[in-house]
DNA sequence: TTACGATCCGGACCGAGGTCCGTTTAATGT
DNA sequence: ACATTAAACGGACCTCGGTCCGGATCGTAA
């Protein structure tokens, strides 16, 4: 199933990785049928399943800020603590939001036809995969911008490494004399869930000139040039 | 005095700018010569440097994580509203431990030697100036750390934004057919303190590298090469 | 059915950021 | 010196994220 999108029950937030994530992990977990939600007991799932229904409530009715724990729980009719040993803190929750469009997407550039999933040049790729994450930012700004957690956990949220992963990974082959896993960090800042806000709805910039920039800089960085 | 590093008594942490910073604001504030601290009382500027006294002595004897404004007020013999008048936030109490050195750099990279200052070629003072961000930010990454506002503002800090703006103006000499401003968020990504502390500290990438892969960033995009 | 251990639940509790407002005090004018 | 007023002060107070632990509940095996 992917990802497995967020911890589903573990209370360490993350494994404290000291160095890059290894492939074969990553592959691993890709292949587990039911990772997320691990037998989890009767009552415990269905509080789980009433939280996310309320949460996605709160959000649709009153926006990302009413999203209190307190007031999901109280929405839920769950006590607060429920709240936290299931997601692990308000990240979480709103992460666990977010996982299904979040594995909609990794299913699509992992699998998926392409010039977004396999068979197209890396390159193309690459523009295909800016645009699908600006797309995608768009629509659930709100969400990704109040899931982002502090600055010490930016980079190592899982999603985000298996995102980064992968640009590197087409990187690798479209750029292979370049240090691809930085170049991949310096990609993945343009796509920011933040920065895309604060140039749409600050600046003013439409979203057009958001991708063109995309394509210009993976033109720049592989040299080649993308179709008009 | 450059920027007037973080406000100093004003209670709207930053003016809503809907647009990019005009260049004339910047270069008005580049020349006011004493714009921090325009006339506060007596005992107001004296509590404020308490303040900073006991914030830099906090961070320096316990960390940056025990600069609580509580404890910072303690420290100082003041009291806690009075914290949050003069600096806004914790944020901006932060911030203003690190206009000095915010300012020392602004000066080198305006007006200082090349090749960081003017004199230089553009793509060379781009590297100079990633070279400097680097040195700097693992000298103070504890405190930048700290500083760093939650997602919505991170763009809206008037230092990264004169940051910003010098990187998008050598772009603009370097690359005229870009589209700089969105460049330059690109390439200041690269000099986020948070990526910066998770590549070094948590990934224990040396610094040589990230200065490796800033040169060869800025080659690739300028299309120049570096002297080896 | 019962007993038992692992898991889960709930809400009291804590710390920290941020707000508010009645009081104090520094600057200025008379 | 005194009155006036705008600014600064301080700490009580609020909210919210996060922790803790005694008690309730589920799954299981006898």
């Amino acid at each position: 199933m992917l990802y497995a999108g967020f911890m589903s029950t573990a209370p360490p937030p993350f494994p404290t990785p000291q160095e890059p994530v290894a492939l074969p992990e990553l592959l691993q977990l890709e292949t587990t049928p039911e990772a997320d939600e691990p037998c989890l007991r009767a009552d415990a799932a269905r509080n789980r399943a009433r939280l996310l229904e309320a949460a996605g409530r709160l959000v649709a009715e009153r926006g990302a800020d009413a999203v209190t724990m307190e007031a999901v729980a109280a929405a839920a009719c769950v006590g607060k603590g429920t709240v936290f040993r299931r997601f692990g803190d308000r990240t979480g929750l709103l992460t666990a939001l977010l996982d299904h469009s979040e594995k909609k997407f990794q299913a699509a550039f992992l699998s998926g036809p392409p010039p977004l999933g396999p068979g197209a040049p890396p390159a193309e790729r690459l523009r295909a995969f800016g645009r699908g994450m600006l797309r995608r930012s768009v629509d659930e700004l709100e969400l990704q911008l109040a899931a982002e957690p502090g600055a010490n956990r930016r980079f190592v949220v899982p999603a985000r490494r298996v995102l980064r992963h992968h640009v590197a990974m087409l990187l690798r082959q479209a750029v292979p004399d370049a240090d691809c896993e930085l170049l991949s960090h310096t990609l993945m800042g343009q796509l920011d869930p933040a920065l895309i806000h604060h140039l749409t709805k600050q600046c003013g910039i439409p979203l057009a000139r958001l991708e063109e920039a995309w394509t210009d800089l993976v033109d720049r960085l592989t040299g080649t040039e993308s179709a008009p």
